[in-house]
DNA sequence: CTGTTAGCGCGTTCAA
DNA sequence: TTGAACGCGCTAACAG
């Protein structure tokens, strides 16, 4: 049975004082006698007293608690800035109601409006790849609640946003396979709803306009999603072409892991026939066999600083000041799938 | 600067009702004309009301919302259960508050008694590495707040729990690398204070001595944590004995991983000298070179289950009821870095 | 220094 | 059918 909370009414009855007498007490305030607060200060330890959170925001019209919605939080890349996200604000006495979208838009929809509801003092959100508009984003702005939004970015909304240049990294990225040699360079790329997907489809293809290189559609291929599986089946398409790319590009790790996979069970040689290269870095892409040269991106930093500006924005009610725009730098890491340069 | 908020005395005030009309049109009580209500809940919509959760909480003192503690949830394996916790809850309208204790015992704790203040509606436990008492548990738990533990168990303390049966599928693991002909057959196990290493390892040392197999100390290595990075140094130790062995179970998959890149980079064939055998079949696991023999855990399921019993105990006040102890089935995964039957 | 009053937003008595 | 009063747990304003 569920144990009835104590209340500063229980300690007040039991001293016989009344329930403000008590909240001095245990709020320290200079209003009230030391030898009472010590009396009061005991009993509730004693009777394991705890201040009713519930009754509190309800006055202060604010929770501590912060939404937070991300597209899936399985992937390394997501629960690292939850991560960076939480180590910011544990401190301030911040909890994290966290949810995942399952890149779903309604489900997104959803999830925000339950979390306005509960009152969150503030949103941390990273849209689903469905999104297709920020309808619901400008509801709960227009409702005064402050917003991020982290990693992917929406055009045409007004937000604080934190972003990862994903453009110059996949710039990067394929101006070194240029500069190892690479002469067909391919794309395996994300969801056209991405705008992660989107920079870094332009970085490759700036890159390779730059260098004269020329853009054949045949080389650029989509899947239906970003995993592994999907990696192998693009892969599967590019070496199927008359000509077989002599590198590949991919929009993360878990297609260029897919597509190792593949590239190897045909006998083609990696990185002597085929370069390979990746994007985010995961904990384990070093460990594969060729390690994968990949795209290093400051996920933790990208949580730790969305929490930041979030938290920035709760002290002191901005009106309509500007919004902030935050870009961070990805870096090429080097390792064995792609050549080295001659 | 933060709108405020409608609330039904707004609504009252502008049809010159009472608040308890607004409130019994809107929870559609059958004590109101319908006309009445038909143009309270269109006022309701056009000034975009929406109930306020804290005072409902604070009323009907529950919140609907579940805390939820892990190790760290940039793991797979946790982040997982944390999607089958919220596939079950999400659709009974429980919202999700979501920590990570980073193995910290100081931090659990902490993160517990927030929760508690925040009045969640249960708990949903996997306890870090360093819980050495289970004290706060016991205050938890003697608050009247349903806990469910899962994943990793706490001896001495009674509760709901929910984990793998982790002996048999290492048992499972260990009897398989003993009928393929491993005779040296190693193991990198976890910190000893987990229970799901405990168990592993127990499993490994039973299968061996039921096929009358010595257990040798000098095969049985401990490391700094469960990295990959802690796998390379263990199976380094492994490799420098005089006598090398020809299988390695390993505590998880990330060491495994470890474990199989300083294998190949010092020259030996896997599986044909030094079969390895990992556990947790991550994602990745199929994918490396060679795909990497696991025990896959139904962790989805984990969460799924440990979170339908907690919806259970939620239901109806149990006072003293016996404590579900559920134990899943792990499988074994056969693939090439391990041996085949001949 | 201390007690009383009021109110945060809501639903549920009780009376009308 | 409706409204007034009350209370969930707490703090702030006011009065002593």
């Amino acid at each position: 049975m569920r144990k009835e909370q104590v209340t500063i009414t229980d300690l007040a009855r039991e001293l016989n004082v009344s329930p403000s007498t008590i909240s001095r007490a245990l709020n320290n305030s200079p209003f009230i006698s030391e030898e009472r607060k010590k009396v009061i200060l005991d009993l509730a330890k004693k009777m394991n007293y705890s201040p009713n959170q519930l009754a509190l925001s309800l006055l202060n019209k604010r929770t501590k608690i912060l939404g937070v919605v991300v597209p899936e939080i399985t992937s390394y890349y997501f629960s690292t800035a939850i991560n960076g996200i939480q180590d910011k604000v544990g401190s301030s006495g911040y909890k994290l109601m966290i949810s995942q979208s399952n890149e779903s838009f309604e489900e997104e929809i959803r999830l925000m409006e339950a979390m306005a509801l509960v009152r969150v003092d503030g949103f941390l959100i990273s849209p689903s790849s469905n999104t297709v508009n920020f309808d619901h984003f400008e509801k709960i702005k227009g409702s005064g609640f402050p917003l991020v939004i982290f990693d992917r970015d929406c055009l045409g909304f007004e937000a604080d946003k934190v972003v990862v240049d994903d453009y110059s990294g996949a710039f990067q990225a394929v101006e070194y396979l240029i500069q190892t040699g690479c002469k067909r360079i391919a794309h395996i790329t994300g969801s056209a709803n991405l705008s992660t997907a989107r920079h870094r489809k332009n970085g490759y293809l700036d890159a390779l306009i730059k260098n004269n290189y020329p853009v054949l559609d045949e080389l650029i291929v989509i899947g239906d999603d970003s995993s592994s599986e999907s990696g192998v089946a693009c892969m599967q398409k590019l070496l199927d072409l008359d000509q077989m790319p002599d590198a590949v590009f991919c929009y993360n790790d878990a297609i260029a892991i897919g597509a190792m996979s593949i590239i190897r069970e045909k006998g083609v040689q990696i990185p002597e026939q085929i370069s390979l290269v990746g994007f985010d870095d995961e904990p384990y892409s070093s460990y594969f066999k060729p390690s994968l040269t990949s795209v290093w991106q400051p996920i933790y930093d990208l949580g730790l600083l969305s929490a930041k500006i979030l938290l920035d924005n709760l002290d002191f009610d901005k009106e309509s000041a500007e919004f902030r725009f935050e870009v961070l730098k990805p870096e090429l890491v080097i390792r064995e799938s792609s050549r080295k340069i001659s």
